[in-house]
DNA sequence: CGGTATCCTCAGTGATACTG
DNA sequence: CAGTATCACTGAGGATACCG
């Protein structure tokens, strides 16, 4: 492995619990902040907030304010941001083909071997 | 969003700290405990352990174990593995293209804003 | 060699309340 | 509407020691 630090750090951003969650989201243009909570289904306020923080220091979405009544604040993708979404797509892709089958590797482990608890494990919400 | 749920089980996986690197690791072939422990710069053995296990029971990776002297486990992707490895290929690309890029976003936003803390700004290992 | 078992810490997260 | 501030909790993960 030629490069672990810098590999990690990019685990820091995809890794992080909503940040692909967000970048999804957006991946159809400009939303708002109300959208994005509504849109991503359990995230807190505080969260979202942190999570776009994040992003957009990363320089992957942009913050705009809007100085009207109401207030209005809209996030979008920089255009690293949409590179990025696009070499997460294969891996949602993946996904949806091969959840089933990890379910099943799953049940298959865990008669095997007592099913000790994993936290990954919990089925679904 | 059709899908939240099973996206953020794969989140699940792939945000896993460790997990990826370990599958990365592995693309070459079958590694032994130890040379992952060696590749794989800061993993503690708990955290190996525990990686491994959860990607076995995934069905991401098998555990073969040898009973010659000395002892002798050796791990490798399995076919589901080798498919989620290409899957994240992309992604691996894209850090080693725009991650000085990001750093570069990262310090601009930091001379705009003060710095307050950032987890995942520190530097590098 | 390749683990398990234990303990302990602190970063990530949710809940709640308040604000420009 | 779109945050910020504060508190409290939980569990992911490191350190260490022991085991087949």
């Amino acid at each position: 492995m030629q490069d672990p630090c810098r590999a990690r750090e990019v685990l820091g951003i995809v890794g992080d619990k909503w940040a692909l969650l967000v970048v999804r989201t957006l991946k159809d243009g400009p939303r708002r902040f109300t959208e994005l909570k509504r849109a991503i289904d359990g995230i807190s306020q505080r969260m979202l907030t942190v999570t776009l923080r994040d992003l957009e220091r990363d320089g992957i979405l942009t913050r705009t304010v809007h100085n009207v009544m109401p207030p209005h604040v809209s996030y979008e993708l920089t255009e690293m941001g949409r590179t990025l979404r696009e070499a997460t797509a294969p891996l949602l892709e993946w996904s949806t083909t091969h959840l089933a089958h990890i379910d099943a590797a799953r049940a298959a482990y865990d008669t095997r071997r007592p099913p000790r608890d994993h936290s990954r494990g919990t089925p679904l919400s």
